[in-house]
DNA sequence: TTTAGGG
DNA sequence: CCCTAAA
């Protein structure tokens, strides 16, 4: 039948007979074999989600830009905090920031007028390239630290500066500046007018202080390696096999494979851009109430650019979000529990630290803007009255903002990360923001006083002022929707979650929320030694320092599994053990490995998957022998389907072909062992 | 632990 | 991919 072509010698071998691969039987007559050692993730380290929202905002700030695929490169693979706890509540501000400290400062380091800005410095730094390891973990380790630090503000400060918020001030706002400032008067109004100017927001803004886009290097969200690796090891006659991407035997001598060479377009298209990456769709719970909106992300991740697309399409499948805060909790979707972990959380924006973290700096409104800029603080805050109209320039250099959590899986792309944290971001954007003013780190309430009469003036110091952003909540936002959840970077296989964050999921209330993450900062580098594809996220490797730190609140850094490597993906068990079930990140098949699949299947047969497996993909910790039977099954559907109903990535004709071909032999097969009868009665029968 | 299938 | 019944 169809197996001329390649199989049909191939599979004399191996069904006619001797062919050690006994097709299909009982595996009690197989014997047991070797144990395998679960591929189970070994723990890893887990990051806190505040330390996630932070780097996160770090690299947004950063550009925006698709630093994922560039933290591989000479990135710190992980840095990893953990931040446990952290609740707040409006009432218990102080009391909460109380307990924030001491969170902070038992990390170490903690400053808490930390701002981003800053943290942003760090990160350069460390991310330096070529920075010896121990160097580097230092630097990972202050950044941990500042980020630990800066935590509360969420990564969300802005730089402002604005000559009093009024509208035309604002607009002759300088630098970014303009963007917050024009941001808040317009905030109400909606936000997503203005996202893109979100990303200004997110922006170092602090021009003055601020380094460079560490971003540096390249990364194209897309990571090919993975797939030409893989592929060009196959296509290779018959090379060694540690070499092939795969182990597939072609010991079977026929010519004929190198038909099968190679044949598959590039693919590495972007499937996955598609909106149907359900893998991992996180949630936006917004404890605030705060209308959502959806904003355009232009400035994402470049690689992702479908991001915006596809995050414009709600989708309840893979997000949930709650809204909890005073109102609702139920407002909670219905959503499969397998969701659960995909969540993110934000906490109301709303809260006004007694601390102020915003920073304000004053100027006389005749000074230069620009200038000003790198003097931070310097400038002490004036007041210049001419007349009555005395102008105040402020410049602020950040805004307080209260908390936000964020609950994502940690199969969760970093990419989607950062996409969960804009959303949170946007969603509180979105829902209007109010700003706020604290003198003295009271906050000033009544609007209608002047800033004399508040007491603000000349004599203020600057630490006096501060700003914060506060949740408009009058609105009711009631359900915000978070949109489909895309991990742009997953494009490819090569493309892991970068970020895995173990939501504690359930015990989570209101205000208060227990993450554990995971976070895993380097896609790229992907050991793979021979066909090892899975390296990625491999949480195998990842020691397991953790255990020590089972208190989420632990910081942990993550060390890169492999310094080569540099893919880094801590894994934090101990918070996560509870909601174990952490579903496991999609990662489609990549032609090469379907290929591979198929090679062992026409060998092997159908019913034999775990000699499948470590026929062909042994190196492949993340396919286990169900993956590939499943894999299986749905490549014969696919085989049977017309090429416009299939998905993702397309698969080379001749791939199915085989595929129906290895199939129907091996039904054939199977059917002749099945009975138990003996050929012969077999034949009787059919006759 | 593996298989085999349904979900 | 997950979940499970069976083997």
């Amino acid at each position: 039948m169809v197996f001329q072509k390649r199989s049909s010698s191939e599979m004399e071998l191996c069904g006619g007979g001797q062919v050690a691969e006994m097709p299909r039987v009982p595996k009690s007559a197989r014997g047991k074999r070797s144990v395998r050692k679960k591929e189970a993730q070994s723990p890893g380290q887990m990051m806190c989600a505040f330390d996630l929202l932070a780097t996160v905002a770090g690299k947004l700030l950063d550009e925006g830009e698709g630093s994922l695929g560039n933290m591989s490169t000479g990135a710190p693979p992980a840095l990893s905090v953990c931040a446990k706890d952290v609740r707040v509540k409006q009432e218990q501000c102080d009391e909460e920031m109380k307990h924030f400290k001491h969170e902070v400062t038992d990390q170490d380091s903690c400053n808490e007028s930390a701002i981003l800005p800053h943290i942003v410095v760090q990160r350069s730094m460390s991310h330096a390239p070529n920075e010896d390891p121990k160097a580097k973990s230092e630097a990972q380790d202050k950044e941990s630290s500042m980020i630990s630090c800066t935590k509360a503000e969420l990564g969300c400060n802005f730089g402002v500066i604005a000559d009093r918020w009024s509208p035309e001030s604002v607009e002759s706002g300088a630098f970014t500046g303009d963007a917050v400032a024009s941001l808040m008067p317009t905030a109400t109004a909606g936000f997503h007018k203005i996202a893109p100017d979100m990303y200004n927001l997110l922006d170092p803004m602090d021009v003055d202080v601020k380094p460079p886009p560490l971003v540096s290097s390249d990364s194209t969200g897309e990571m090919p390696l993975y797939d030409d690796k893989i592929r060009r090891s196959i296509s290779l006659p018959r090379g060694p096999k540690g070499a092939a991407g795969y182990a597939v035997d072609r010991d079977y001598d026929d010519d004929d494979d190198k038909s099968s060479g190679c044949t598959h377009p590039s693919t590495t298209t972007n499937r996955d851009f598609k909106p149907n990456c359900t893998a991992e769709h996180s949630r936006v719970r917004k404890l605030l109430a705060c209308k959502y909106r959806k904003v355009a992300t232009s400035r994402m991740h470049k690689s992702d650019l479908s991001y915006s697309d596809v995050e414009r399409k709600p989708s309840f499948r893979n997000k949930k979000m709650h809204y909890t805060r005073q109102r609702t909790q139920r407002t909670t979707f219905k959503r499969r529990k397998l969701f659960d972990r995909h969540a993110v959380l934000a906490s109301e924006f709303g809260r006004a630290n007694g601390k102020g973290n915003t920073k304000v700096t004053g100027r006389n409104s005749r000074a230069a803007s620009l200038e000003a800029n790198k003097g931070t603080n310097s400038m002490p805050f004036q007041k210049s009255c001419g007349s009555n109209d005395c102008h105040v320039k402020l410049r602020i250099k950040s805004f307080k903002v209260p908390e936000l959590l964020v609950e994502i899986p940690e199969s969760a792309t970093v990419g989607s990360l950062k996409k969960t944290v804009l959303e949170a971001v946007t969603a509180i954007l979105g829902g209007g923001l109010r700003v706020g003013v604290l003198h003295h780190g009271k906050k000033v309430r009544d609007d209608t006083k002047t800033l004399m009469q508040a007491g603000i003036g000349q004599d203020d110091i600057l630490d006096n002022l501060g700003f914060s952003l506060e949740p408009n909540c009058t609105q009711n936002p009631s359900q915000v929707q978070a949109p489909e959840d895309i991990s742009f970077l997953e494009t490819i296989d090569t493309t892991e979650p970068l970020a895995r964050i173990a939501p504690a999921d359930s015990s989570s209330k209101h205000g208060e929320v227990d993450v554990s993450q995971e976070l895993a900062l380097t896609p790229l580098a992907m050991n793979y030694q021979g066909s090892d594809h899975d390296s990625v996220h491999s949480p195998v490797g990842v020691s397991s320092p953790d255990k020590a730190s089972r208190n989420s609140r632990a910081l942990v850094l993550v060390a890169p599994s492999d310094p080569n490597a540099g893919a880094v993906v801590p894994a934090n068990k101990s918070k996560r053990s509870p909601e174990q079930g952490q579903r496991r990140i999609r990662r489609p098949f990549s032609v090469a490995e379907v290929e591979a699949l198929v090679l062992a299947v026409e060998k092997l047969g159908t019913g034999r998957w775990r000699d499948v497996k470590l026929r062909a993909f042994e190196n492949a910790k993340h396919r286990t022998y169900v993956d590939l039977k499943d894999k299986w099954k749905t490549l014969v559907h696919t085989a049977s389907i017309s090429p416009q109903q299939r998905r993702g990535e397309p698969v080379p004709q001749e791939l199915l072909d085989r595929v129906l071909a290895a199939q129907a032999y091996w039904s054939q097969q199977q059917a002749k062992l099945q009975p138990k009868t003996p050929p012969l009665a077999e034949a009787r029968l059919l006759t």
